[in-house]
DNA sequence: TTGGGTTGTGCACACGTGTGAATAATGCAA
DNA sequence: TTGCATTATTCACACGTGTGCACAACCCAA
């Protein structure tokens, strides 16, 4: 093992196994055309220098970097930060290194995006950028491959992966309605023609097909302090049912309905967040599924950089609802 | 501006430019040796044709790739993601990218950060790590930059930027102190000879200077449930007021005070999180003063990665306190 | 020995950039 | 014109890797 020298390059496992470079590369890389013998010489004299061969170069070379950037908007959303993290995990699988950019930067959005996009990277994958408009439009130009993960709107031609919010809305309809609920309603969330339209709409035809409809809809930004502000409105219609188009939304309605100390309706939320969890809200929300999103987002990335010319591919994950308190009740 | 062509190299600017590559490198670079008129011209060129320097051909050159590995344990601990954002911000004023690893990954820690090196990241930033050891290991064996944000152990000799424990504690007794508290308490964290030590020390020692001492201790790992356990344990002494070694733990001991409905302690949190100025919480927390902290670890790694012989720089950030609710009472 | 197949290795180039040294261009004095 | 100093530009190499093509070694048949 190496200690403290310089780096060691291909030339040195050369040198030690007494073979030429190429030998070394085409060994490393599993060539059939090397016999057992010199292979394992070379794996032996790689291994004892603790070679690792130059990724910079490597990727200078094959013009195919292994590296992915990802966009994001804002990690204080522990719904992102936790999509991140499955992201990093699944390209990680695949070896594949993330080059990551957060929005709320203060270098100007096209400037840092210019700089990723200077760095090779072998796909973009856009997590709810709210400069979207900018990173589509830079893929666009340079013909780089791109995946939007949960926030396709539609126009672009390009890939994207996203919860069925639809289906959700479905299973939330029924739900409620088996624990009897007559009064519904919607805590939307501040794009109302986005991801929270498509639940909305979902859990609208489902309760009418169940002979419901909802009767109250109220929306807010996404963030706890507009959102309490939103739900106290809400409360005074006393709906028996809210449906929260987020759990922030659903937690500062809990925490609403708590302190004016009147009838908590049932409530249930949406991305299934580390809070819900918890035993002061023990909140029913519904999982968006993330692990197998990231999965596919990260397969569909693969897919396309490797064959350019590939239609955009649109993929729906079906998520599911994970019951808790906040709906055991049943409406007498 | 170019179109779904090739990409645009250097080549093709000189060429525009009717000059030579090295001249357009040399102009963009702004070396003083081109003219004033060569320059305007290259950079029409450059400009026209929408040219962004190749990084990968530049760090192979350079053999310094402005590319930071970040390696952080758990980005669902939002204490973390909100440090890896400001990080990733902080990097972008200085044109660096972030190659993010987390710690959770099933690809195995050391094989991970294998592949982190091969990438030659100029240097590695290390945000609260568990195999910190193998990191540390690993950027000796290679004398590549290292800086550990808040987490320093003091046992090796590595950069590290931390927050000032000791300090914060010493401010949280004065002004428990102030609130006229009397009975004391300590929520400590699993890691009692580490960051939790260091607060619980100088909480101590300026408590006995006032005339007072930490009346009870317990400990609890950093998750919520097992907090909220431990929380019971706590209530149970009946202290007057409780220094938390973390939010988390903050938040569970409120809940927990909350469901039995006895008398509420004056509560102190650390690190300012999000949730600690929910209204419900409105907790009383240290703010580690993150944005100063993130600023000099980036500061530091680009020192050391300029000038690799220079020694471990250590550095501590005073900490402050964001007075709420949770102590605004005065115990009678 | 010659010829042809099979198998294993090496040479030399390319990826796109930065930079030291060489060269051309210009000015100025003799 | 020549000689010298200064300035502007180009040449050619290096960074570390992968790979097409040529080539050596070997076996076997004629």
């Amino acid at each position: 093992m190496q200690r403290e020298g310089k780096k060691v390059r291909s030339f040195e496992v050369a040198e030690l196994a007494q073979i030429s470079r190429s030998t070394v590369s085409r060994a490393l890389a599993g060539d059939p055309r090397i016999s057992k013998a010199t292979r394992e010489r070379v794996l032996a004299a790689a291994a004892e220098l603790g070679y690792q061969p130059n990724l910079i170069a490597r990727g200078l070379k094959n013009s195919t970097t292994g590296i992915i950037g990802v966009v994001v908007t804002d990690l204080n959303n522990p719904y992102h930060a936790h999509a991140l993290q499955l992201l990093i995990e699944k390209m990680g699988l695949k070896h594949l290194a993330p080059l990551v950019f957060v929005g709320n930067t203060a270098e100007g959005a096209e400037h840092a995006i210019e700089r990723l996009m200077s760095y090779q990277v072998d796909a973009v994958i856009a997590l709810a950028a709210p400069f979207l408009e900018h990173v589509i439009e830079a893929c666009l130009t340079r013909s780089k491959p791109l995946v939007l993960m949960n926030r396709y709107d539609g126009s672009e031609p390009v890939s994207a992966v996203g919860g069925d919010g639809g289906a959700a809305g479905r299973l939330v309809a029924d739900h409620l309605v088996s624990c009897r609920a007559r009064r519904f309603a919607f805590f939307a969330g501040e794009d109302r023609t986005g991801i929270s339209w498509e639940r909305e709409q979902g859990f609208s035809e489902r309760l009418k097909e169940l002979g419901h409809a909802i009767d109250v809809t109220i929306s807010a930004p996404y963030t706890y302090r507009a959102a309490v502000v939103a739900a106290h409105e809400m409360l005074r219609e006393e709906p028996d049912a809210v449906f929260c188009a987020n759990d922030t939304l659903a937690i500062a309605l809990m925490d609403a309905a708590r302190s004016t100390g009147g009838q908590m309706p049932l409530i249930v939320g949406y991305d299934n967040s580390t809070f819900a969890q918890w035993p002061i809200y023990d909140l029913t929300s519904v999982d968006q599924n993330l692990d197998e999103m990231t999965t596919r987002t990260v397969e569909i990335a693969i897919a396309i950089a490797r064959e350019p010319k590939r239609a955009p591919d649109r993929q729906m994950i079906q998520p599911s609802l994970v019951v808790r308190g906040s709906t055991s009740r049943t409406i007498k």
